[in-house]
DNA sequence: GATGAATGAGCGTTCATTCAT
DNA sequence: GATGAATGAACGCTCATTCAT
């Protein structure tokens, strides 16, 4: 029940619409003021309705967050598989996946540092929701990975966290763009990151010493 | 002029215990509830001073935020250091340091998630102060990686990047403790991260696969 | 003009019918819960039309409030006639008219409350046209007990205010519900009404008393 | 819980004097508006403190109406008694107590009414109390009557019916006062309604006419 | 004649901040 | 130096009313 959003407007095409220009207004708006310092006074402007509208479509200001965040993560969703659709080569397929799901944090870093700021302010549900979508998401970039160990390209790895290292790469750009932007391209990052991420570090005499570490 | 928090009182020692009971508050409160929905009220009563004390060690609400995350910042600066002093061996340093960060990540997880909800409620300046802060704990661990390399442990490796791989799983454990928690312990979280990071994800075939995909 | 409500619609029997729909809505929904608390939005969903066709039979709320008065004050001017049409015998009518009286108003609790709720809400004008039907069902109470004296079965009486004991005892049983309805039935309560009404209470030595006491 | 209205202030002698002010003009307005009508904002102008300070003494509008019913009816319970303390012998004591009933129904028409319109407004517990108050006062009249029957001033009576025909008599005064001020002086309406409830209607042939009827 | 999406004035309420004590 | 009562701007939200279809 809480997992919905009501409407007083029942025509689908009418909510799609509208929810549409509300919630663009709404990523905006919280992506670059935060969801607290936000307005439904602000959104309604942005939005270019009235304040009225905005109730039609939607219970609260809360009911704003979570369909913001959840397009937000859709968006994610839908951009990664189309990224490696035409791509077969598992390799070159991991490589299009990482380039994508990159891309689409650069293109909408506030939208990625808005999921991390204000997700905590869903009830826990709607959290569960939204984490759930992102897992979704992981989901592409794990395959990608399986599939890249299958064919014998990647040494047997810890998908979970290798997963979860790729992800935090991206979103990185995101959420240390203040220090990542000045120094580099979108391009020299994914280039330098995938380098790092596939390469070994260990030299064969710190591979030694590692292992007497472990001991 | 931002840089500094106003007193209306002028004795250090006082200063200092003060604000040490309303920051150590202001972190707990803004940690579980986020700075937005947190009240001087509610920071008053779980500092056990009244709402008129908090405004003589402070000028307003941001500055409770801006203190208590220089206290978040510096706390992690202050732990890791302590974590390597006795520990000489390069790769046992690189290992502690990394395991000292995800330890006092694991120690204040709503910390760690407050300095990512709420950094950007701090005006300009502030924010750098505090990103400031964040890059001197970050050269803790480069500098264990560049003395890793001196020592000939470690390939020459991308240092930026490594050190913000490292810094981003430490942070993930905290940022994704909805995840990772439930899956496993904090050494495990550890041990698997280390070796991932620290061993060649590529076989032989994939490597040549790679590099022709580079050209 | 303010004592008539607007259509606009001009075709006579839809007038009829439509209001007829939403006064009925508008009275159980003003009794159970409140004019102000009540919403057109209610009025239209309990009455099933549309909020726009209650706007094309009545000008605004307050109509809609004016006419549910009108019609619970025009039920009991109906009513009471009715039950003592058949009676002749003075003292039977006059115990018709008061039983058929605390009828209509157990069978419309909510709106005999609602009555003294809400015709305070209206203007000076409406307000005093359902004061004036509610002195034209007092007549008709008025007329039985002169009929009464007139047929020497009351002593000489103060007609003005005995009628407006039983009108109030009628109205008692409405508005102190939640007093008499768990004590006894209706026709307890009337039957104890109208002995209490009808004889004496002071004793010979009380007479004397009450004598001495308006020297 | 429900039953007791929160503040955010703790001094009692402040809680009385702040919420006598608030509720003075609440009394006030909510008489002469209703209480749906009347905005906190109007309150505050009217007992000359600042929004937020009724806020401070109260949690929300509703538990302004119910300290302002509470009040109401303390008020009726203060007074009767008062002036019914000096005299003893019982028929005199009845007269002044319904005297004083209706003195105190008159000098405050607005709140009587006030009583009767809005007690709805409040939750069932609270209604409940608010009744109970009314109870009350109610046994205070209840006891002069028993007095008087006991004294052998009155006959044996209903005391019940009686009882409410007196207070529904004194109220009627405020409920009716569009129709019975111009008519007469509360003196007038007094002394009429004194005769009416205590002296017999029907007359020796009406007796039997009756007795008749009830076969 | 019927509809219901759109509107925005205005409500109840909160809370950072001040200042007299 | 410490207190907390007082303040009022500004918020989220509602709902009577309009009007294009």
């Amino acid at each position: 029940m809480s997992l919905t959003v009501k409407s007083k407007v029942e025509v689908p095409e009418l909510i799609e619409r509208r929810r549409g220009q509300i919630i663009a207004a709404a990523i905006e708006l919280f992506a670059k003021n935060g969801y607290h310092v936000t307005t439904i006074r602000d959104i309604a402007k942005r939005a270019d309705v009235s304040i009225g509208t905005i109730y039609q479509y939607v219970s609260d200001k809360e009911d704003v967050l979570f369909l913001a965040l959840i397009e937000v993560l859709d968006s994610y969703q839908r951009h990664v598989p189309a990224a490696i659709a035409s791509v077969s080569e598992p390799l070159a397929r991991f490589h299009a996946a990482v380039k994508a799901y990159c891309a689409v944090n650069d293109a909408m870093i506030g939208a990625t540092v808005l999921a991390y700021r204000e997700t905590k302010s869903l009830p826990k549900m709607r959290r569960k929701l939204i984490q759930e979508k992102e897992l979704a998401t992981n989901r592409l970039i794990a395959a990608c990975i399986n599939d890249c160990v299958a064919a014998g390209l990647f040494e047997e790895v810890d998908v979970e966290l290798f997963t979860y290292q790729i992800v935090m790469f991206a979103h990185a750009w995101a959420l240390k763009a203040w220090r990542f932007r000045p120094m580099m391209t979108l391009d020299d990052y994914l280039a330098r990151g995938i380098r790092l991420m596939l390469n070994p570090k260990l030299t064969p005499r710190g591979k030694k010493a590692f292992a007497k570490l472990n001991d």
